[in-house]
DNA sequence: GACAAAAACGAACGTTCGTACTATATTGTC
DNA sequence: GACAATATAGTACGAACGTTCGTTTTTGTC
């Protein structure tokens, strides 16, 4: 069978983009079957409830995120280039979906709301940290990064200052953002040497 | 009358305290009457439409965050004493709320939804990083940071160190988190001086 | 205590929600 | 082309949504 695999994919990036602009608890099925142009019913049945639907949205997206965001800055050489484009990356994906990073989003309304669908991100998130982490260690072993540098808290300050700019540039639409951003990555990287 | 503004802060309490774990969408009018123990409809009449309450839940909110934090910063000498206070503050009332800050989760939820709701937070965090500029311009004023030192960047520098925390603090619930926010805090400030 | 104003109520509106059924198209396989 | 498997549609459900209405209770004032 291959349709049913080509609906499912149609609907899950039609359900990250209204995930993105909504939230993922604003994703409803009978809106997101209206923009597919299909049933309610139809759709429903390739996901069996809601909260299904919404993991793997969250899954769909992890994919995509590792595709676009994460894959091309392990190709390029590690240390600090390899950093800048993981953080040039990131900026890339949360611009070209229309609502902004759905992990952004989802970090902050899932913040207090247990299931299925909190445990699923949680995983990502930390799988994400230990990507921050890992691409520290590898500034480390070319010599970017002092020996002694710490990790952990690189990943803390680099996801921060990742935060910080969504914000900036998708709530307060700041034209001096970029720069902003740019500033404070160079002034983190110093830090580290 | 009295009778009325009183409910009406009960009201509003409750509604902050479940706009904080299910964020500002989240907060239905019945569940709301229901928590407060009076039934839909006199709720409603307080507010004559959901906007309107969602507003007024942002509005409250922002009384009780300068209340909490701002206020008791600007009583604190100015400087780095007053920074780290009003750091401090920000943390307390972010773990004060159930789901965490409700500015930071509703910036993240109103990122693409256009309206009223969305205007009132933009004022809102403008005023915020406004609020964040400043101190760092006191901070200049008594010496504790160099002259030419950047008060806008200083603004997103911080502001991104809270996202940080408030997302490693609720999601992941980090037992070191509070140490690495220390860490960046303490070289944030070392940067500027 | 009377009386008007304000506040709270209960019922109902039309709509949408997620989910459960059954039936009809569409597909891939022999 | 037959036949089974899969995929989609259609309909219906109970509950919850925001909102409106008319009524009743509570409140403050004279």
């Amino acid at each position: 069978m291959q349709k049913g695999k080509e609906t499912k994919m149609a609907i899950l990036e039609a359900g990250l983009d209204m995930a993105s602009r909504l939230g993922l608890e604003g994703v409803s099925i009978g809106s997101l079957a209206k923009t597919i142009n299909m049933s309610k019913s139809g759709l429903f049945a390739h996901f069996q409830s809601k909260e299904n639907l919404q993991i793997e949205i969250l899954e769909y997206a992890a994919r995509a995120f590792a595709e676009r965001v994460i894959v091309p800055a392990l190709i390029t050489e590690p240390g600090i280039p390899r950093i800048k484009g993981l953080v040039n990356n990131w900026i890339d994906w949360a611009s070209q979906l229309t609502g902004g990073c759905i992990f952004v989003s989802a970090s902050a309304d899932y913040s207090d709301r247990p299931g299925r669908v909190r445990e699923c991100l949680l995983r990502q998130q930390n799988d994400w940290i230990d990507c921050l982490r890992r691409v520290a260690q590898s500034a480390i072993k070319v010599g970017d990064f002092r020996k002694d540098a710490d990790c952990e808290q690189f990943a803390f300050d680099l996801y921060s200052l990742l935060l910080g700019f969504h914000l900036y540039e998708k709530l307060l639409d700041d034209s001096e953002t970029k720069k902003r951003q740019e500033r404070a990555l160079n002034q983190l990287v110093t830090n580290y040497q």
